[in-house]
DNA sequence: CATGGGTGTTTCATTATTCGATACCGTGTG
DNA sequence: CACACGGTATCGAATAATGAAACACCCATG
């Protein structure tokens, strides 16, 4: 592993409640040495991906990261799509929908809405990736992302998260030619018990899916009447989302 | 310099008129070897801070760098929160607005609104970082902001950029001297020709600045009555932000 | 007031990585 | 075809990263 990738690994223990990290911590999260993640913290800071809360000394993002954040949104508006596609999903289901994008073999979450209308609710961090094999999201990805991920996915070891992720291989082709075949992929409890979660890509130029979007309901809430609304607003959001994008739906996608 | 920050310096080749940036481009910006620079390009986008346009083969900014920015404003909002009253500020003086943030010794724009009334506007580029010595927001860190970088900017070379760009030690401690008793600091055409600047700084806990608002004018356009109105403007928008951020205003400031 | 936890800093020799030059392949374009 | 570009591979030399260890500091807590 390079050292800019040992960096940069740091960057991905901060979370929504990690939002701030102090040296020690660091070196029991990362496994590294002291003096060495130090320096690495002290070089991200001194680039602005990280600064230093003054009081606590714990590290914290740091500013450099809003300003590239913002250079990427001008020339490339993801959240800015994405985000009135999936706030009005939600509001229309009343469930909890998010939007990710497909970086390296693993989901980031870009976008989500959280209408928070019912009491018990879907617990969402968006700090967190994905992997490809146990989430909905990944399985839409699987079945109309680039070939490369699939294979990485596949060939890869896969780690079980819940009581019904998939890992044998057989099984999980299976699951892709069927999510392939109907257009959405649907995960029940495999990356979170009592949690059922329906997905779909949203495609790029070339007509390969690039990010999905998904909506994960407590299992004791899911009924076929929620079920068949959700698939037509997914429906709906993808393709609003690929035709901003200026992205296109490829000609054997199921649905329209 | 580190590994780790020749990387990251790779990422600020980007900008709004430059979103994508080949490989040759890149070694010819930043002036090292080509294999160095592809095996840096490759890391960066391994670890999601770059992706490739399927296309071209380019590169440009990749979505971890928009997760980051989510975790970040979600524990530590400042876009939320400076976005506001940097639009209401544009609206009111019917020009443009931008504001930054203290990254090391350059300024770094978080946030601006151009209300895009005149015929005649600022030309901006938020991807640009910002010299302390040169511009509003710059001088009203020095004044204002952690000594170390005020010392820094002192002992560096500054270099010229605009007709009136001070450069003198001795002028730049007096325009210090001068922000830090006005309260604002004014910048005639020291970054850009033709363009005056009113700049006020805006504080964090501990009543050090951290980051600024500024109005960037045509000279053509700068009256009495628009020079008081942007103070004025100034001084209830950093107030505003300030007291959002939890910061405190110190004692010595001049203005309320 | 000693203790322990935390952070931050420095040193140093060893090792592993990175570096950069060069050359080469394939592709698309003028 | 010549040219620019992206991508690859190799290889010795130079550089940078590494990890261990010791020390300073702060502030809680006992």
């Amino acid at each position: 592993m390079g050292t800019i990738t040992k960096a940069l690994s740091l960057l991905n223990h901060f979370s929504s409640d990690r939002a701030e990290i102090g040296l020690a911590n660091f070196v029991r999260l990362s496994g590294g040495d002291k003096a060495t993640v130090r320096r690495h913290l002290v070089e991200l800071a001194e680039n602005g991906f990280l600064e230093q809360n003054p009081e606590t000394r714990k590290y914290r993002l740091g500013p450099a990261i809003l300003r590239l954040a913002a250079v990427r949104e001008r020339s490339f508006p993801m959240r800015s799509v994405l985000g009135p596609v999936v706030d009005a999903m939600a509001a229309s289901l009343g469930e909890l929908v998010h939007a990710a994008l497909l970086q390296g073999d693993v989901m980031s979450t870009v976008y989500y809405a959280d209408p928070k209308v019912h009491g018990t609710r879907v617990i969402f961090d968006e700090s967190e990736m994905l992997p490809l094999h146990a989430t909905a999201s990944g399985l839409a990805i699987l079945a109309f992302g680039p070939e490369d991920a699939t294979d990485y996915a596949i060939a890869q070891d896969r780690q079980s998260f819940a009581p019904n992720t998939v890992v044998a291989k057989s099984d999980l082709l299976h699951l892709v030619r069927q999510t392939r075949a109907q257009g959405y992929s649907y995960a029940d409890q495999y990356f979170t018990s009592e949690i059922q979660s329906y997905g779909m890509p949203f495609f790029g130029l070339d007509g390969v899916a690039i990010g999905t979007i998904a909506v994960p309901v407590p299992k004791a809430r899911m009924t076929d009447a929620l079920r068949r609304q959700i698939i037509e607003e997914l429906r709906r959001g993808c393709a609003a989302v690929t035709r901003s994008l200026g992205g296109a739906i490829p000609p054997d996608f199921p649905l329209t």
